[in-house]
DNA sequence: TTCGAGTTAAACGAAATTGCAGAAATTCGT
DNA sequence: ACGAATTTCTGCAATTTCGTTTAACTCGAA
């Protein structure tokens, strides 16, 4: 090869400029500045070969191998990242900062209070939260560690199953006054349903398992999860929520029990490599004992 | 925080010295010199508060935090080469490194024909074998394919199911004259036996699969598949071996057809990312046929 | 149209990084 | 025991890289 291997740090601007779509935005995020972003880029084509933006006034436009490329180098940052937090966190004891993977209602209604408990355990202690429904590669360092409804299949992974959560239809009582108590699943097709919008893993898992949900039509969509919780709380119709969740409100009532109930498990789940980290260890433990106490209630 | 991110090429540096242990090879490897090295690595300690290498006259010994932040700093270096063979190959044209996971048997008794084919119809093609029992991390891009005989588990991976290897008990026409042809499987015993010394995934596949394989004692041990297959081949004694690979040896005979005959599937992989390179489709359907085309011989 | 906010691109001086040599110390082999 | 060969460290010069400034351009709103 005639060239030498580029600068590592050229990728951090690369995945910079692929972001912001703009030299002067992807600057001001590095706290770099504009020409040292252009000649960064310059640098890179010129040692591949190939244009990875077509500029123009109002930014730069990725092409399609700038595009192909992009996945390499956001691996690339997410383990320096992880890199970062592993590091600020060495020692005997637990500190540091670490990253957890959850669903969002999960992370907004769940974690705060066992996070804040561990807060208390161990000061030192400090939290990201990436709540989404596409799970996280935690073979990626995307998280560190991962609370799933699904079982996670990766290899390489510290996986412990905590328990089964209890889906169930609720709705608000004055819902329930409005519109009356549907008496049989056929009924709910006379209601305000609240549903999902895309497809996603825990929604296939959960499709599968209940017969007839196919025909369902829902008038309230959303890929949130606490928006739907939301609706639900508000009085907009009827949904599915977590049993123990919504037993913490007054005014939410439980519809057909019988004809549904959804049971899903719960996995806790982190890299291997983790498992000797302190700050890690200590939340995937606390993690564990505090969700568990969740679900026994 | 109070300091920025280090720069990324201090990770670079970082890996080199881990793997060296000398700042100045290190600095050898990297086409520096030994100051900058110093400097790196002392710019690390820094920035993370603790020390990294002890040192000595005689090296760096690395502590125990150097080597808990080692896999990142290796994942990270797997992606920018994994970038670099994608950056080559970008085009319209199949051309660039590909880089192969295989099996060593596979790697180097079956790959090289069909990859000889691909290079005749793709000029612009080179190969890397990484020829190991222990299976790569797709998704860390320590490979860009795989030929495996245990099914691929990981998501976001392609996988395609080529066929079937048979595996038998194979040796050399003079080792039967010499010793004698075992009539069952109980006569074994009395045989010189080649096989594993440690385990490895394919052997647990195995030996869940073979009745009675527990008891049998190996006169031959090798974590090399090569070894073994030379080692029958020498006429040491009775080993396993693919049935295909066999036949085309004119001294060998198999041995025991009906007692013992194993088949195992055989898998391709590839990181779905992969799908549009030119050069990874091209080679990725290349190893398709060509390796069916082995198993229906 | 005209002004303002946004962008990229080019030129020059400053700052940071790097390489080069020399010195000191240690290990290994004779 | 003594010299040869590796190490790592320390200053100083050279190179590379970065930031500042200026210019030219596009788009949208007044």
């Amino acid at each position: 090869m005639s060239a030498a291997e580029p600068d590592w740090n050229l990728y951090r601007s690369f995945l910079a400029v692929l972001r912001e779509r703009s030299l002067s935005a992807a600057a001001r995020a590095l706290n770099l500045t504009q020409p040292t972003l252009a000649r960064h880029i310059d640098a890179l084509e010129d040692a591949w070969g190939f244009e990875l933006f077509t500029r123009s006034q109002q930014g730069l436009a990725p092409t399609e191998a700038a595009l192909e490329l992009a996945p390499y180098a956001e691996t690339i940052e997410a383990n320096t990242a992880a890199m970062l937090r592993t590091a600020s966190g060495l020692g005997a004891v637990a500190k540091g900062t670490v990253r957890i993977s959850a669903s969002e209602i999960v992370g907004a209604e769940i974690l705060p209070p066992v996070l804040a408990e561990l807060r208390q355990r161990y000061p030192g202690l400090e939290f990201e939260l990436v709540l989404s429904n596409a799970i996280d590669n935690l073979l990626r360092r995307d998280a560190d560690i991962a609370v799933r409804m699904v079982e996670p299949t990766q290899e390489a992974l510290v996986v412990r199953k905590l328990g089964t959560v209890s889906l169930g239809l609720h709705a608000h009582k004055d819902y329930i006054v409005r519109a009356g108590k549907p008496a049989s699943f056929n009924d709910l097709a006379h209601h305000s349903l609240i549903g999902f919008d895309r497809e996603t893993p825990a929604i296939r898992a959960m499709r599968s398992r209940v017969p007839g949900a196919e025909t369902l039509h829902f008038a309230f969509r959303a890929d949130s999860d606490i928006a739907q919780w939301r609706a639900v709380q508000s009085g907009f119709g009827i949904g599915i929520c977590q049993v123990g969740l919504a037993r913490r409100e007054l005014n939410l009532v439980r519809l057909l029990p019988d004809v549904f109930d959804l049971k899903l498990g719960l996995w806790l789940a982190m890299h291997e490599n983790l498992r000797a980290t302190p700050r890690c260890r200590a939340v995937f433990d606390g993690l564990a004992s505090g969700l568990t106490k969740y679900l026994s209630v």
